[in-house]
DNA sequence: CGGAAATTTGAAATCGCTCAATGATAGTGG
DNA sequence: CCACTATCATTGAGCGATTTCAAATTTCCG
């Protein structure tokens, strides 16, 4: 069977194939990204929308003073640059935190959909409030837990992710991530990463060799995290359910 | 001319009457809350979404620990609840923080929306990208900022929200917030709220009188909050443009 | 193997938190 | 209208978490 991208695109609302291939045909071009490549500025004008194929890619903001928050770390299913559809000028950067593939999406294919194809509208319109709970966790953790809980939430919430994408994935994945941008992640310097994590190697918590971070002790991560899991709903009974099926 | 919180639904794009009337015909029921009366409990089963008619509404996340995160400040025209959509509970509490009214929207009827009203399914998503702007400046100024900072761009998010409901606003507007709240919502303690907020009116920076605050140097508070201000698109150009019109 | 990039560690400084007490304010019932 | 009370704001002192600065050490690549 093949597994592919365009799984996370059914992760609501199970589309027909003639949606996904009206999904598939906005596509204007595909990038095909190196590491650190920037696929759109923080400041550039908003003309597309960006589909994540396979890779990393870190939404980030700048700050004048030179800082810089990662928003939000991506991965092949998620619909990039969103937020700033609503903008002039892109507020966040896209940056291939790996080798990564893109497609590009044109506003105005995108801006289509909604006439043409509703239930891929409303699968767009869920897939957006996903997001958000994202942001809410992530709020959640920065602004009320400590270095270690925050660290915590992030490994659990990746490996949530990266299961979602590949079933297979059991403890261990890979993180493409220096702790310089677990940092600028988790609104905290790499120094104070580097010590956290260090002391989470000798409690047990997990275990790192290179990039391959392996969780040792998930159920003592989840009670440290102060985030739950969230499981997200399935083919949600109020979209596209006629009144009269109803009891 | 009629003011109401209806204009909010505009913002994007300017929708019919048929639209609007589509939008106020999905209320269920009105609810009139007193203040920190709860619209609805984090960890209730998601059955409707709200609509801020008048008044200020929290949503919050509580923290097992007893800590608790104000995620958004709601306020008139604000769809709420929408996050939220995408899990079978509600992972936030929506509290009233003024007398305010709230219109109930079934999910069912929302639902129909995508089907009926692409033009106004199209301004719910939009809307959804422009709470993920405002979340993302909260992450940014949270992780990356300190209390001042933190403080003056609450203050000037505000302040731009509320000239958008009502131009008329100046520099003085009501904030119906208590500082334990503020601490809440920009993730630090209330003691800490305080003692920056009386050094920033020592500085002359801003005046307060009750809950009547003043921002008395805009541009000096826009220079410390590191955000910049949030100009959004009007009638973006690839919604509802047919190809043929394009040059 | 060599050099650049990333990680790791130490020490001192800072910011914000906690605890605790005092002062101000507003709403309430007499 | 006033006293009463609860809530909210304010301030101080000490502590703890995190940052900053700086110097090794290790890892990764070419």
């Amino acid at each position: 069977m093949r597994r592919g991208p365009f799984h996370r695109l059914n992760e609501f609302i199970t589309l027909t194939q003639e949606e996904l291939n009206a999904f598939r045909g906005m596509t204007s071009a595909t990038l095909k990204l190196s590491r650190d490549e920037i696929v759109r500025a923080q400041g550039d004008s908003v003309t597309e929308l960006y589909f994540v194929i396979d890779g990393w890619v870190a939404a980030s903001v700048g700050l004048p003073d030179g800082k810089r928050q990662i928003i939000r770390v991506h991965l092949a299913g998620d619909l990039l640059g969103a937020p700033s559809l609503t903008l002039p000028r892109a507020m966040e950067s896209l940056v291939a935190l790996t080798p990564a593939t893109v497609d590009v999406i044109p506003l105005q294919a995108f801006g289509e959909l909604f006439n043409r194809m509703p239930r891929l509208a409303a699968a767009m319109f869920l897939t957006s409030q996903k997001e958000r709970v994202a942001l809410i966790d992530r709020i959640v953790s920065i602004g009320q837990t400590k270095a270690l809980q925050r660290i915590s939430a992030f490994l659990l919430h990746l490996h949530d992710r990266l299961k979602l994408i590949d079933p297979r994935i059991d403890k261990t994945f890979e993180l493409p991530l220096m702790q310089q941008q677990v940092g600028d992640l988790l609104g905290m310097t790499m120094v104070h990463v580097n010590r956290t994590v260090k002391a989470m190697e000798r409690n047990g918590l997990i275990h790192r060799k290179g990039r391959c971070w392996t969780l040792r002790d998930i159920p003592a991560l989840r009670e440290l995290s102060a985030i739950p899991e969230r499981n997200f709903v399935r083919e949600p009974e109020w979209l596209f359910t006629p009144r009269v099926e109803q009891r």
